[in-house]
DNA sequence: TCTGGGGTCCTAGGACCC
DNA sequence: TCTGGGGTCCTAGGACCC
């Protein structure tokens, strides 16, 4: 017997959370917007029924969305966050061995399970829903990218009940024909469009061009995605979160920006909260860069679009520090006379902060782990308050820069003042 | 007025080394 | 016209994912 994985994928993720704590949302066509209600990026199957695209610029159709009585929700984190973390604990029942790989979807190692495979996803399923209220389809595979295919195929495929089984040799090459060639995970829009020149539409007519010519034209990773779908296994289960290597906080703005402070707080509060991230995943930061963008969609407004980074003394988690350096580059980068649209902070160059490389010429700070108290301190406090009980100055206080979410829903389960009502009798 | 945010990996080419 | 050979490291850009 040999590995077997399965992908068990939320369906419609979004617009079915926002379901579950609204009864009234059943069977009704439901989108969620991007940050600032710009873009739709997810649906119901009753609004993909409509024909409502993916990513489309919500204010272009918001007319003829209302007009069809959909439901529009801007988009609720704190509430997509804590279901799917319910979801994931209620897989992780099944297998020890579970890679939590998108907010709405994981990988689950199956191998070796005695018994009828498609019954237990079945019972995966029904668990599921039933605890959590999401709908869930299981592709099972030998391989990751197999198992991703035949959860596709358990979405799209009627008669299988959200759940498809490609473990075995058996008609594996009949579903292969049905999938196109863009549509197998790791072959992107630029790939797809690349293999169309050479005749190649189908999975399986991918899956049996030879290993040279997928190389050559594709990469490594592209040869990688050829053998999975041939079932030898290139792509292992990765059950620990891994340190991320670069954290960005990037957003755009509500409305134009055009003044330096607006500017200088709005790079503050992403600085703030990119230093955030680094500290919760343990590491420091070797370089800072800063970004910022005009509206590109405006092409009558004169356009800047800058970037720039600095790299440290020292590795550094220090929040003062990180606002130093990314000020002083807001300021060089900052120009008069635009409307901004958008301001971004990444971090790169990260290290664990226990195995930092020690320097020459600057000998350790004597007051560094003055500097660490006083940022664990506030990440306490901001853990046990909320977020930004205490927060550096610069971020400013009014946000004339913050995002538009006219439309999120409450967040049902997170916080106590906007916990569901249940009225009986 | 209005068009998302956050990541990873690979390769080519330049800088630099002996 | 010709002007070595081989290696490493870094970065920018392109591709992919959700």
């Amino acid at each position: 017997m040999g590995t077997v994985f399965a992908l068990a994928d939320c369906n419609n993720f979004y617009a079915s959370c926002e379901r579950v704590f609204d009864p009234s949302l059943a069977g009704r066509p439901i989108v969620v917007l991007s940050n600032n209600d710009g873009c739709i990026i997810a649906r119901s199957a009753e609004a993909k029924a409509l024909g409502i695209g993916m990513g489309l610029p919500f204010f272009q159709y918001e007319k003829a969305l209302l007009r069809h009585g959909v439901a529009v929700f801007s988009s609720n984190y704190a509430l997509y966050g804590d279901m799917s973390a319910r979801v994931m604990s209620t897989l992780g029942r099944f297998t020890p061995n579970l890679e939590t790989y998108s907010i709405d979807e994981a990988f689950l190692d199956l191998s070796g399970l005695p018994g009828d495979l498609t019954a237990y996803a079945a019972r995966i399923r029904e668990t599921v829903l039933r605890w959590t209220g999401i709908p869930v389809s299981i592709g099972l595979g030998p391989t990751k990218t197999l198992a991703k295919l035949a959860n596709r195929l358990a979405k799209d495929a009627p008669g299988h009940n959200g759940v498809l089984d490609l473990t075995g040799p058996r008609d594996r090459e009949a579903f292969l024909a049905r999938v196109a060639v863009g549509d197998i995970w790791g072959i992107g829009r630029r790939h797809a469009a690349r293999l169309d020149r050479y005749g190649v539409r189908t999975a399986l007519q991918f899956s049996r061009l030879s290993r040279d010519f997928v190389q050559k034209h594709l990469t490594v990773t592209g040869l990688h995605t050829l053998l999975e779908l041939q079932g030898v296994p290139c792509i292992d289960l990765e059950t620990a979160p891994t340190p991320k290597k670069s954290i960005i906080s990037s957003r755009s703005f509500g409305r134009p920006v055009t003044t330096g402070t607006d500017m200088r707080e709005a790079v503050a509060w992403h600085i703030t909260r990119a230093t955030e991230k680094l500290r919760r995943q343990k590491s420091l930061a070797g370089t800072i860069l800063v970004s910022m963008q005009t509206n590109r969609f405006l092409t009558g407004e004169p356009q800047h679009e800058a970037s720039d980074s600095l790299t440290l003394p020292m590795p550094s988690a220090y929040t003062p520090e990180l606002l130093a350096a990314g000020l002083s580059l807001a300021d060089r980068l900052i120009r008069p006379g635009y409307r901004y649209k958008k301001v971004g902070v990444m971090l790169l160059g990260l290290e664990a902060e226990d195995t930092v490389q020690g320097s020459l010429l600057a000998p350790p700070e004597a007051d560094s782990s003055r500097r660490r108290a006083l940022m664990d301190g506030i990440d306490r406090i901001n853990a046990k308050w909320g977020r930004e009980t205490v927060r550096p100055a610069a971020t400013g206080l009014a946000r004339p820069w913050g995002m538009r979410q006219a439309r999120r829903s409450p967040r049902y389960t997170t916080c106590w003042a906007e916990l569901p009502l249940v009225r009986a009798g």
